[in-house]
Order: structure tokens, then sequence, then C-alpha cells
DNA sequence: GCTTGACTCTATAGTTAATATAGAGTTTAA
DNA sequence: TTAAACTCTATATTAACTATAGAGTCAAGC
């Protein structure tokens, strides 16, 4: 199978497949004679399994890692855990962040009603105003 | 006052002005003899409203808009509330996103205990299952 | 055999908002 | 006068793609 048609099945685009390759997240393909990238069932399942990856916002040096112990079974699953826990913090912390912010934004937009011109406006002024202390 | 002062007073790095300015949302500062920058108190104003847009994650071109109404004090002020509308939602659909994304997190990392192979592991198993279909 | 269209190739630039660097010039204090 | 501290411009880096240019490959139809 040809990379377009790697690409319809997997749903990830050529270029990212390129990308992927160019990032050794997956092997360099075999090439046919006149050069295209050529890929059996393993290429899609790998593929899905970085995809699925992406959809929870690992990275690719983290889904790079997970491919590594997924290539030595024996090996204990401690790692695997270590960085899925990172993660959900990282996650976790980036809610609150998001949280926090919302809240002033909410805030802010309350000190000003459509109907005003902008030297009254209440998000203007307290734009100018000090900012508060917050990440 | 040089840029040096001016990064200490306001809290952005030297960099960060320059670039602000090659962005346009600050105005081309005086030079001195030498070729150095000079700012005076109102440059110091300017730069803490975008610090403070900034802390609100709104983006360069966002604040560049808000400069460009602050300087047209009669102008009528839909335009900042429909931006702080649109900004609010967006946050607020982050926050709904990792939200999710967290509660996946979790549940996968339930699948697996420490004191495993690889092979056994339920995170790694999970991950090469087909994906849910979810952003 | 030739052309057309769909596909693929590589290499490069763009996205965001900084941050970091190299190599040069300026200013200030000792 | 010389060293330290500062500033200048220009360029590269970050993350994970996305988009483009310009060239090459391949299959079908005439």
């Amino acid at each position: 199978m040809k990379i377009g048609e790697l690409s319809k099945v997997t749903g990830c685009s050529v270029q990212t497949i390129r990308h992927y390759e160019k990032e050794h997240l997956i092997a360099s393909a075999e090439r046919s004679e006149g050069n295209f990238r050529l890929y059996d069932e393993a290429a899609v399942e790998q593929l899905l399994f970085i995809k699925h990856c992406r959809s929870l916002d690992l990275s690719l040096p983290e889904i790079r890692q997970l491919l590594a112990l997924n290539r030595s079974p024996g090996a204990q699953c401690d790692d695997v855990n270590r960085m899925m826990d990172r993660h959900i913090e990282q996650v976790e912390a980036r809610i609150q962040e998001l949280t926090k912010l919302n809240e002033q934004l909410r805030m802010l937009r309350r000190s000003c009603s459509n109907r005003r011109t902008v030297e009254q406006c209440g998000i203007l002024r307290n734009l100018s105003a000090t900012p508060v202390s917050s990440g």
C-alpha cells in the first residue's frame, strides 16, 4: 500500500506520515522501484497507536518512548505508569490555569456593557490598570 | 530610559520588547546617537497593557486590535466586547476538551498497576486498541 | 507512443510568541 | 585605555504539523 492509502486508512495526512518517519516514530518505509513508500498492515497498527496517543495529547518524544517500551515486552512497565502520571498532572495543572483565567475574563467582561464608547469601556480601562499577579 | 530599564520596570524581557516593536504592538522607539532605543513613561504604560492582555492569553493580533481601538476613544466598544466573548468561548471550549481528556487518561491509567511487565501492561494494550472518537 | 491526471518525491517555509545565539558596536566606570 | 555591561541586528530554535514549489512516477485512454 502506498502512502495515500495509508493516509486514508489511518486518517493521518500524507505529510504527517512523512513527518513521523523523519522524526523516527515509524521506521523508514520500504521503497518501490519508482521510490514510492510502501506499507503493510503493521504500519497501519503502529500509526493508529501513534494517533491514539496524540489524541491524548502525548508528545512525540513521549510516544517514541512508549513505542520503544512496546518493543521490550519483558521489561517492567513502571516507566509507562510514571509517564502517564506526569502527563495527567500536566493536564490537570493546565485545567486549573484555564479555570482561573476564565474567571478573570468573565469578571473583566462584566465591566462593560455593549452600548458604550471606547473611552468609557470598562474592559479597556481595566486592562490599562496594573495587572493582577497570577499566571 | 533604555531598553534594559524598560525591561526591569515592566517585567518583559529585552528580546520580547524588541519583538513587540517588530510586530508593531508598540511604536518604533526613538534612538540615541549610538542607535540605542529610548523610552518614556508612555511606553511603560503600553507595555504593561500588553503584558496584562497576554496574561489573559489574548493573542498579539487581538492585542493589536485593542490598542487600535484604544486610540479612537469615540468609537463604540462593541468590538471589544465581541472579542472578549469569543475569547471566553475559546477558553471554555479548551477547558471542556481537557476535562474530557483527563477522564480518558485516568481511565487508561487505572488499567495498569505498577508491578507488571510491558507485555501485560494495560495502558499499552489499550493504546493499541482502536482509538475512541473524540477530540 | 503520447498525453493527461492523479499520485508521489524532496526540500523549504510558515504557523505562535517568544527565547537564545553570534558577532558587532556603544557606553560607563575604574 | 581597557574591561564590563549594555545594546544592536540577524538568524535559529521551540512543537507538531501544514502548505507550497518543482520535479518525478504511474495507469488509463486516445
